[in-house]
DNA sequence: AAAGATTGAGAGATCAATCTTG
DNA sequence: CAAGATTGATCTCTCAATCTTT
């Protein structure tokens, strides 16, 4: 019921962003990893681990993303084999506006319908249920 | 932090069930619907509303699964426009190893770590967040 | 014409193989 | 040879168009 739960709200949310941002999900998650970084600048394959199963996932998506202008790549000076993805002004622009909705949705569909306790024992609950399920994570292929 | 937690559970789930039952977890779900149904069968039209966004989705699932042996295509006689998807015996037994695995995993990566009360919290509030995002969800295309 | 299912084309993601730099 | 990224092949799913039955 949890997994049911989740992921139908997931998807509306994937679909509000879409339709009212034309951004897929996937890219409110790269622009969000993004910010978080130093410099907002990320290695493909770090940005990779953090939210696909694939590199080659991850190179076909910036692709994209970076046709839509939304980030560049750049080179490295250091060590010529790494590329960092940077997220661009309008890229930044592209995120703060995804948040709203995003947040909107989070509040329509979740937050209201919980009380202040009942987040509080699921934050505490989830975040071992997180660490669990990620410790058994390989890091590309699965054994 | 829910949605990434659960999004990670099932990431989990999905694969433990492929790799010791060589099950997609798309299969699962069609055999769990399946199983729930009278007689344990129900039209295209009908189970494609329940697991998939398409019923083309759906059309070739079930070419994969009635390759395997899991499931069959009966032609109804009433309304030959109609078909039923109908659960086999290898299709219930395939259904009976892979609830054991994912039961398994619902209890290590999840379960485990809630207590009683939380569950309880849980369930009801997810009961009415389940409720308002699906009454959102447009029955084929989204407008 | 409408309901039910399928087919063809295209988007996204993964795996294995390849190319480049160290 | 190893690390980092890309390319080619393939899989699954969606949308739009089509075929069949009512």
């Amino acid at each position: 019921m949890v997994l049911e739960t989740t992921y139908t709200v997931m998807d509306r949310l994937g679909d509000e962003l879409q339709r009212e941002q034309g951004m897929p999900i996937r890219w409110y998650d790269v622009l969000l990893h993004l910010e978080e970084a130093p410099d907002a600048r990320l290695r493909m394959t770090d940005l990779a681990a953090q939210i696909l199963h694939s590199k080659s996932g991850l190179t076909r998506l910036v692709d994209t993303m970076e046709d839509a202008g939304l980030v560049r790549r750049e080179r490295l000076t250091s060590d010529r084999r790494g590329i960092d993805v940077v997220m661009t002004a309008a890229g930044l622009e592209a995120l703060h506006a995804a948040r709203r909705i995003h947040r909107r949705g989070i509040q329509q569909y979740f937050a209201r319908h919980l009380r202040d306790e009942d987040v509080k024992a699921l934050a505490r609950a989830l975040e071992q249920v997180h660490r669990e399920a990620r410790t058994l994570r390989a890091p590309e292929g699965r054994s």
